[in-house]
DNA sequence: GCGCAGCATCGTAAAATCCTATTCAACGGC
DNA sequence: GCCGTTGAATAGGATTTTACGATGCTGCGC
């Protein structure tokens, strides 16, 4: 257990630096008779006497007090410096950032964000994971992260969320599939079809759900984690996918002609949001960071 | 002003350490609504959220509280740092020591006293300096020195004063003068011969003060503040004088023969003491010293 | 759904902090 | 040598802080 406190050392030291309790007391805008008190508790605290009492004259310190008063002026400073870094980090927007992103949106969004909020705001570094919906969510309640970027689907209670944008599924079919012949593709006309699902949560339920919800049950051929891998597949001509991420360039990783149709039918659109724990006071970083995600999906769209 | 206190970054740090709370409130021996409303006082008063709050399963530190708590933990350290250091400056024999030395006690005592104690206690140094009575009393009232050594004259009411030894004073003659025959001088012999007067406070008064309660008045032919131009002067055969201080061998620096005699007649003996600031609480260093001292001077007497 | 774990809140008592007013001691000017 | 000034210490009282025990609330696991 610590003997003295802060406020003890900071009268301490001002009254070493000012040579006398009363002219201490004047320059802290604090009562003399307090700073007596104090020092006299701090010097019975530690068990050293700081200061000669000269009647009428001051106080000067004594050898032993000199060395603890310089010892006590590097502490002071410390707990400044504390301080002052506190009050930069609850305020500035500088510091490190910790943003978690669902893996299939990463790719597209997160470079651009970091890079356009990095040149907006210079002191800031951003630390970034990628993850599936569950692992985001735990990052964030854990404090492992501040903020996650991912689909508005089945958010929990505990997380508020900011919606940035909304995109419409596609269906993605091998380049030489029959259906590319459509401009719009309704979702009926692939009943008969092998289905490639991305099977991540929670877009795995997403694109079920869709199809479902037009009375399709889907015939899984295969089902992949990864977008790329899902996309290789439908290259393959082993089905078609449904996918809300359109990747720059109708390519899949091996070469094979990917065609994209916009769905016919009216269908639930992903919704891309920035969650965040609706318990955790924000620092003026992370709402300035939700600002620019608001501001940067604004400007994409039109 | 520090917008926090010591004993809140101690909390928060236990907090962290334990995980939880109330692991915290068990392992510091404090209630577990004290360190909660601590935490929340805290954080309110940084404007950081520090921890994130999980229903029955303890606290995690957000992103930007654990920079905070990594800092603070530092801070902690340093001010633990400091109060360990301190308590042992105040209990330990160790640390630095801060002596004055009357002008013509050091060269005979101070350098057997320093090697005597600085071998019996290893952690400690002596910082040491000379000069007359007046600047030692000024320096040990103004805090550059703990102790003095001096000569128990004159002493003034704030300071505690330790006696050592007492020595007699003795008359110093050249080395051929008619006077050396005796064996013990008589005052009066000295009646009618030329004086060299140490001239320093507060020897000065003490010699003229012997040869006047002897009925004597000096005819002063020369003085000096220097015991060894002192001594070269009489060496010169420009007169006596009556000294405390026998160093040994008795030839002057520029190697004349002098010669020492004890004075017949009853007189005040030089008093050797140690003085110290009255108000001064002491250090366990400064009284180890003056235990030293003590017993130094016992053991050359006998 | 019910008990358990763990943080927050409430009410209150003790302690610390701070203020004003006053006292006391030393120095300097006359 | 007396007196005004300066500056530390003390006394008394109001406020703030810190601490406690009791209790409430919420999510997790059986």
């Amino acid at each position: 257990m610590l003997r003295y406190t802060l406020r003890q050392i900071e009268y301490a030291v001002a009254i070493w630096d000012h040579g006398s309790v009363a002219a201490a007391s004047a320059h802290l805008g604090v009562a003399q008779p307090t700073l007596s008190a104090s020092l006299a508790k701090l010097e019975a605290q530690i068990g050293l006497q700081l200061f000669i009492r000269h009647h009428a004259q001051g106080v000067s310190p004594s050898p032993a007090g000199l060395r603890f008063l310089a010892e006590a002026r590097n502490l002071l400073t410390h707990a400044q410096d504390l301080q002052r870094d506190t009050a930069a980090a609850g305020t500035a927007i500088e510091g490190q950032l910790a943003l978690a992103s669902f893996a299939t949106i990463a790719p597209s969004f997160v470079p651009p964000l970091i890079k356009g909020f990095m040149s907006l705001h210079p002191g800031v570094t951003i630390r970034m994971a990628e993850g599936t919906q569950d692992e985001l969510l735990k990052g964030v309640r854990s404090g492992d992260f501040d903020l996650a970027l991912l689909y508005d689907v089945d958010m929990p209670e505990d997380f508020t969320v900011t919606l940035l944008a909304s995109f419409a599924p596609h269906v993605l079919l091998p380049g030489k599939h029959k259906l590319t012949r459509l401009k719009n593709v309704p979702l009926v006309a692939l009943k008969d079809e092998p289905f490639v699902l991305l099977d991540i949560a929670p877009s795995r339920t997403y694109f079920t759900r869709i199809l479902e919800t037009a009375g399709i049950t889907p015939k899984v051929a295969f089902s992949s984690p990864s977008l790329e891998v899902v996309r290789g597949l439908v290259g393959q001509g082993l089905g078609y996918s449904i996918l809300v991420t359109r990747p720059f360039g109708d390519h899949s990783y091996a070469g094979e002609e990917l065609a994209v149709r916009p769905i016919a039918d009216e269908v639930a659109r992903g919704v891309i949001a920035l969650a965040a724990l609706k318990q955790m006071r924000k620092t003026r970083l992370v709402s300035a960071f939700e600002a620019h995600c608001i501001d940067y999906f604004r400007k994409i769209r039109t």
